[in-house]
DNA sequence: TATTCATTTTAAACCGTTTTCATCTTTTTT
DNA sequence: AAAAAAGATGAAAACGGTTTAAAATGAATA
């Protein structure tokens, strides 16, 4: 039926072991038997089977990838997309294939996990995400599996961990001092799910900065929404019906911030005139709010094409210490912070 | 080293053919056995290889996804995530894992197909696109390989393909006729990539609805653009820059609708009190838009959910006629749109 | 011419399953 | 009690490759 390496073997007179070594291209081939063989492929239309060629080799060139969990709406962000294209296109360089986990809840996705390293349907495995205590990444590391986090691992007894990461709390602080040097004093934060690293760096880099201007943080000010627009928005409702409304917002994501814009439109709160917003992340669409977002660009294609970079690396040679690779961030200022007018900020230093 | 079905064999005191068949839940072992061998399983932590299996069987139960050629920014729609979302869900119900192409040119993508195909990496493929004259299409049904289509196959030869749609041309012509009766007799059109089968229903349905208003279509008010927000830009400036303006956009897609809205509020014009505007898919975020858009739902979680369907029920009866499955579509209204005033809709008719 | 050594090629074992077919027990039927 | 049928298990051959170790070939050396 399927044209096999036995087929070929016989048609170019050879034995089967040497059309193996003809098309892993072995120096201990003569070029003249390697014609031959190549002609009798060509002529059978032989194309090798990958699961015969995984089996034996103990090897599937193929990479896992582990999205977050899905139930809630994270996974509409165009942040994914762009991940797995910068993923896919290393892979594709390296002649590496992906999987793609389809679990929805914490619990189908470490069986997933369990499932394609036990069976050894890849090679290696990049985490889309850094959750505190992730049962995920615990067990990769207790089977000393080769994995790669998009983001930090929390942990710090997971201290050989290869992961690709911006300085988040770097980003938030610079953000948050930005916003200071503009004027504001009120500046709230808008965080993410308080589960992941990223939410807790951003946090603590708020603070910093905060602290560093002699800002003691209000609890008021920090809000964590893990849904993304619906987030957005339930937090601009909050933080509007303080008292003291903040002058300035620190969004999580720039998708979040979409809905946090539209909160504040519909309660004629107007940005950047009213309030600041900054977020992070710098998606395609970010540009095309109204007014165009100001926001950290994160360089999420880099972070793919990095975390696949070193998982293949550390696929080939698993004794070689882990890496820990920073990607550069860079602020991307648009129009949605402003100066924050003297005689206001004079006003509300009496109040 | 690592555990096999010999092991587990030995260390139950049966052949392996019968822990196979413990495996599989056969009913030709006895429960004594059964109970015998899962305990040994479970002493030894066994965990089924599952390329081994793959190859036995000569059946992946993994699913390849096709993207588009990704090379523009195509690839950073939520449309996508969704889309698989919906895939996945199905895939993980019936056990069935993801496998995702790569290749960023057409040319990568045709390779990689036929890798797949040939190598037998996986039992059936999704193609998320569909375009005119597709060599990826024309191959897979040549291969008489299980495939489905999201979207319709364009060539009619290709009758006998099982694909997911939408009644395309008839949310266009819907939406078009909206438009008309909101009052609006300049109507332009704003398509995606012409060699998308989509677009080109897209404008057939705009057609229709114009001649049967007995409005002569005007080639100036349409436009195709595949890049998407940047594409919708260079759209708007095309049109805005006719001697007469329309009055209503038809825009492929809800991205693109940002990059037509971010430009049109740089021109200042005003939505939808200066130009009505009407797109499709309904992403998550289109109802962030400022202001919130109206657009066609077109239930992209469904097309993939089923498109998985269809191809797993193909894989497992290849001999059942092709299946056509229409999701069904809804126009979501929301603030993009408006009634053109009575007056100007005559001051306009004696120009 | 016989010996050595490098170069090519091959036979056979292996990767870890599934499955066909045969064998060995039991149980049922006559 | 013998024969037949049913039930449970096992041995061995796939599945389609890779790889180790050995054999064949040929060239170079003594």
């Amino acid at each position: 039926m399927t044209v096999t390496i036995k087929d070929v073997a016989k048609e170019a007179d050879v034995a089967p072991s040497t059309v193996s070594r003809v098309i892993s291209d072995s120096p201990r081939i003569s070029e003249r038997t390697k014609e031959k063989v190549r002609e009798a492929m060509a002529r059978l239309g032989y194309h090798p089977n990958f699961n015969a060629r995984s089996l034996a080799n103990q090897s599937t060139k193929t990479i896992g990838v582990i999205m977050p969990n899905s139930a809630n709406k994270t996974f509409q962000n165009p942040f994914f997309p762009e991940v797995i294209r910068g993923i896919s296109t290393k892979a594709h360089q390296l002649e590496y294939g992906l999987y793609l986990s389809t679990g929805q809840s914490d619990d189908e996705i470490y069986e997933e996990v369990q499932h394609m390293v036990q069976g050894k349907r890849v090679d290696g495995i990049i985490l889309l995400y850094s959750k505190v205590d992730d049962r995920v990444m615990k067990y990769l590391h207790e089977q000393d599996f080769p994995f790669t986090v998009i983001g930090r691992p929390y942990d710090d007894s997971l201290s050989n961990v290869t992961f690709v990461n911006n300085d988040n709390l770097k980003a938030a602080k610079t953000v948050t001092e930005y916003l200071l040097l503009l004027g504001h004093k009120r500046i709230a934060f808008i965080g993410g799910n308080l589960e992941h690293v990223v939410t807790i760096d951003h946090m603590e880099g708020y603070h910093q900065a905060l602290k560093n201007a002699g800002i003691d943080p209000c609890d008021d000010y920090i809000v964590f929404h893990d849904e993304l627009q619906e987030g957005g928005q339930e937090a601009v409702i909050d933080l509007m019906s303080l008292a003291e409304r903040p002058s300035a917002l620190i969004v999580a994501d720039d998708i979040m911030t979409f809905g946090v814009m539209r909160m504040l439109s519909e309660m004629e709160v107007h940005v950047p005139d009213d309030i600041s917003i900054i977020s992070f992340n710098n998606v395609m669409i970010s540009e095309l709010s109204a007014p165009p977002m100001t926001t950290v660009d994160i360089n999420i294609y880099s972070l793919g094409y990095e975390a696949a970079n070193l998982l293949i690396d550390k696929i080939l040679h698993p004794d070689v210490p882990a890496k820990k690779v920073l990607i550069p961030h860079k602020m991307i200022k648009r129009q949605t912070c402003r100066r924050v007018a003297a005689e206001r900020t004079l006003k509300e230093e009496t109040l």
